[in-house]
DNA sequence: AAACTGACTGTTA
DNA sequence: GTAACAGCCAGTT
């Protein structure tokens, strides 16, 4: 019946469902959307979203519980995550085992 | 339509 | 424990 949803459609509904203060992984991501090894794609589609877009895409990080960008991009994931109680290293480290979001 | 891209990950050394 | 490699596949050109 609604068969208009695409991946990129159903990344966006998971990322938005992922709870203030908690964080998840792309992997993980890409297994909630039916597509496990898709994890990359994930990450081409966070960085494309749209301006101004709602979606806490800042709770999303990689396998190492490490955030994946650089430079500046790293330092605004960092502002939003510690904006919600989340403990950042200055290495852009943070604790998987304390953090992970559990559907 | 074919080629290229890469906010990743599991495996191997 | 870390580092290098190669597969992965939806989106973009």
């Amino acid at each position: 019946m609604f068969d208009n949803d695409s991946f990129q459609q159903r990344v966006w509904q998971i990322v938005a469902a992922i709870p203030r203060g908690y964080v998840t992984t792309y992997g993980e991501i890409a297994r909630l959307a039916g597509s496990p090894r898709a994890a990359r794609q994930v990450g081409g589609i966070l960085r494309r979203l749209p301006a101004g877009s709602k979606l806490p895409w800042h709770r999303v990080i990689n396998r190492k519980g490490e955030i994946s960008l650089t430079g500046d991009d790293l330092n605004r994931q960092r502002n939003a995550l510690e904006e919600e109680g989340i403990e950042v290293s200055n290495n852009g480290i943070i604790s998987l085992t304390r953090y992970r979001w559990q559907p």
